[in-house]
DNA sequence: ATCTATATGTTATATCGTAACATTACAAGA
DNA sequence: TCTTGTAATGTTACGATATAACATATAGAT
């Protein structure tokens, strides 16, 4: 259910554009909020600050990097506490895990119905989440073809972003 | 590049059907061997080998699994000697990587152009490599929207083969 | 205030993957 | 045939990613 009353649905994603971030990222954390109250979930210290540290910006973060990132905040220091962490996020909709780079982002569409597709910029690292919906429908008649019911798909693409093709060329 | 003439590329993928798999193992092989004699490299003892045991089912195994079937039967008994030898096949198209289960798969496409689809079981491991042209190519077009050059793509799905369904029903 | 479910923290270990370097086999030219 | 450069295989050692199992603490309900 895209939301054409807010600038993050209604603009293409920003992930390789230069722009002011901090919407962005308040702007997720809100929605994130809502959604958990919604739910009767609790966005915990450690949950929330996990999060805010993934809205840090466009980019995938490894699980060991969000952890010393948290122990360094006076968060427990060792891996169970940023994979639950993490897997509370991405269980609820927050953040999507980059299988291509054993990582995780924050969800740039939180509150959306949506199947994600992820184009990584392998020089600058940024991610950005692009509209999956027409390659997630090819996806399905596929499967449907072999009588195949998909629960969850990963559609990522490894490539350059506009800004790193101009400089490599 | 669809090969009409041959069985493999008129019918739809095998995975979730029982067959005889032995043509499914031996004309791959038998593709592998041509495209690498095409391309003038080798297909030594244990690039073969480690073809052929990913050959033996529609199933994906991973570095260890592969290396404790190569270990055993007098080859190296370290993680290179199998990391190398699927870095090998998957960089030549013989055989692809499954992100999702951090295992690889033997390709069932040998010699045809193509971005794979994989269709994974969760229920009894089955992999099959879905038609993604179409997946593919509306990904391609979400990538341009945003300037991106996608250089490769995964895409794959979690869920359940038909036979699995019904057990579970 | 107590109870219960949830969340956080720990130790320990499993699993996946690669860097660096020594040794062996191979193919191509002298 | 013999050298010789290159590719392939093997090793040790380590780094990176992830989870099991269990102890402690906290929030919210009664």
């Amino acid at each position: 259910m895209p939301h054409d009353h807010c600038p993050s649905c209604a603009a293409p994603d920003l992930a390789f554009v230069a722009h002011d971030h901090g919407p962005c990222a308040s702007d997720a954390l809100a929605r994130a909020i809502a959604i958990l109250a919604a739910k009767g979930l609790r966005l915990t210290p450690v949950r929330r600050r996990t999060l805010e540290i993934l809205l840090e910006g466009h980019r995938a973060l490894g699980a060991y990097d969000v952890l010393s990132r948290l122990a360094s905040e006076g968060f427990g220091a060792q891996p169970p506490v940023a994979y639950r962490a993490l897997d509370f996020l991405e269980e609820h909709g927050l953040a999507h895990r980059i299988r291509r780079l054993n990582s995780f982002t924050a969800c740039m569409h939180i509150g959306e119905n949506h199947t994600a597709a992820f184009l990584i910029c392998r020089a600058c690292n940024a991610i950005s989440e692009a509209p999956a919906t027409p390659s997630r429908a090819a996806l399905d008649s596929a499967a449907s073809a072999q009588g195949f019911a998909i629960e969850s798909a990963t559609i990522e693409a490894l490539g350059l972003c506009p800004a790193c093709q101009r400089a490599a060329a």
